[in-house]
DNA sequence: CTGTTAGCGCCTTCAT
DNA sequence: ATGAAGGCGCTAACAG
């Protein structure tokens, strides 16, 4: 069997909290005993066994993210991101799904926060939209750290993108291409960004003066065939569109996509731009224009903050706004002069 | 603080032993006691401490993928499966990154071994090719299986796919098509499928007597941008080419971007195919034509025989092999009569 | 600076 | 079918 702590301290020939010193990097040893007890550990092969520790110490060093699994394209960057950080870091992470109100998901929380005894929690969108779910952290004060949340409060760290900013710069840039009229594609309502965004896709039409349009609003699912379908039915209802501001770069590759099949060229008749700057925008052909706020540097910042919540450091400021930055690429261009 | 297994003994007037039979429902327990016990657990909210029980049993009940954090598109799906297994299974998956003979990635193994007693692992390509890394498995005697391993031995247990296989059907595809200069993007040689794909290409061109032409063979990466710039150097090389047959997706995605830019349509010029059938690829215009062997699902099952056999049920076949499928698309058409 | 003692919460073993 | 005792490996609290 693995040697334990009381083996390397017989060897030694010193007490197992002297040992336990040494491993934990704990002031109180002479030089002389550390690291004869350290040759000791290495000559015994010892390692601690984080069990143990975990046990004793009422602790997981299991931190959470909890992932709604309908967003595909976000999960690569977040997960090289992830692994970044265990890279580095004395917690595991652990990826969870999390439909909001659903049961099993529910059920999963709360072995997850009553069994496993995770230490913490980072919250995505949709998820912070089950009231469930944060009850449930806040009553068992399990600490959380939230990325865009559809109600922020003051009391809940979080970490926010700027959404009516770079709706309104999107938009801004898109009019003065010479568009006119913009469809805005709207995502999913449990969503705050899809709000703000189209706060600030109003705002920039009012700011040059131009009318909003209702039915240039156009419902989808955040997705490819979300994207996809919205732009058939665009199209169909408002012949004139000559720009579509979908609501995240996947939906952009789902209204790239319906063009391209009816024949429609990008951007010469039809600009396209999304939102989140995938790692996938710069690959597909032109090139799709976006708003930069990747998902992956969100999630390391909340996991970041979140660790050293636990580690006893609360942080200066409670709310973090990622800012938001337009990244114009080929899928959109000057509007065709016809 | 938490109820214990003691609290609930001395609630329900039995044993702590009574009540650990009724939480792990072992036999030996009167159907009236039980349910009695059950209710006393309900009432007090009681939950077992997982970490007490991982310290006795000696296990961590916690699993650990290793990915090389160079496939970026690969990931996301790959989260997606591990989620949904997560959800249902009682092993927690730990997602570690591994760059293989990398210093910090073998002292992170090490740690997960000794210190995280993590109970096995799941290895990926090109991990597999750090000798390092499956010696320190052997030899603590973790669990393994291996995907796609460079050399599959008997004793331990893999997934892998039919690359020679994919390689001969997709190269077959296009000189039914009438291309007869195909090009053949290698992948990293630290993966066997490079070679295997490689050898069923051969074979393809062998069966239709049709020359192998070493210039036709270009080494790149199997990413975005080794597709890329393959693409351009074997252009310049070979003015001649109507057909490259990438690495796999993301390599494919690359060539396409430069043949797009370099203006030449696809597949009308020059047809373009992958290997791997991600999600993006049929998401993007006009759909690429591929080998259907999703990293997801081979995951899938290597963490399902994984679990498996640490359940104490050695699975029927040690060495698994997926078929692979073509998928053909919009990126690969008939040759151009010239 | 170093050591002793007493658990953490659970499961295993062996009685009853 | 049920229970009592002992210990997993570690650290916290308190002595010296």
């Amino acid at each position: 069997m693995a040697a334990t702590i009381k083996d390397v301290a017989l060897v030694a020939g010193c007490s197992m909290k002297t040992v336990s010193r040494v491993i934990n990097n704990e002031p109180y040893v002479k030089e002389d005993l550390r690291t004869h007890v350290q040759t000791v550990i290495r000559s015994l092969g010892y390692a601690p066994n984080i069990s143990a520790r975990r046990l004793v110490q009422n602790k997981s060093f299991i931190i959470c993210i909890l992932l709604y699994p309908g967003f595909n394209q976000e999960a690569s960057q977040i997960l090289s991101t992830v692994m970044d950080i265990t890279h580095d870091e004395d917690y595991d992470i652990l990826i969870q799904p999390y439909f909001p109100s659903n049961k099993r998901s529910r059920n999963k929380l709360v072995e997850l926060i009553a069994e496993h005894r995770i230490d913490g929690f980072v919250i995505t969108p949709p998820c912070d939209s089950d009231s469930f779910l944060i009850d449930m952290l806040v009553t068992y004060k399990v600490p959380l750290v939230q990325i865009n949340p559809f109600d922020p409060t003051p009391q809940i760290p979080s970490i926010s993108g700027e959404d009516r900013a770079g709706g309104f710069q999107m938009t801004e840039y898109l009019i003065t291409l010479g568009h006119r009229e913009i469809a805005y594609l709207m995502g999913s309502r449990n969503m705050r960004s899809s709000f703000d965004r189209l706060e600030g896709y109003k705002a920039a039409l009012q700011a040059h003066h131009l009318p909003f349009e209702p039915s240039l609003v156009e419902n989808s699912e955040n997705n490819f065939d979300g994207g996809y379908t919205a732009c058939k039915l665009l199209l169909q209802r408002n012949a004139g569109v000559t720009a579509v501001f979908a609501g995240n770069d996947e939906a952009a590759y789902g209204v790239i996509f319906a063009l391209q099949e009816m024949g429609i060229p990008v951007p010469r008749h039809i600009s396209v731009c999304g939102y989140e700057d995938l790692a996938q925008s710069k690959k597909i052909w032109p090139g799709l224009t976006t708003i930069h706020q990747p998902a992956d540097d969100m999630i390391a910042q909340a996991t970041h903050m979140l660790i050293s919540i636990l580690k006893g450091n609360p942080p200066q400021k409670q709310q973090i706004l990622i800012p938001s930055r337009l990244v114009p690429r080929g899928s959109t261009g000057p509007v065709r002069l016809s």
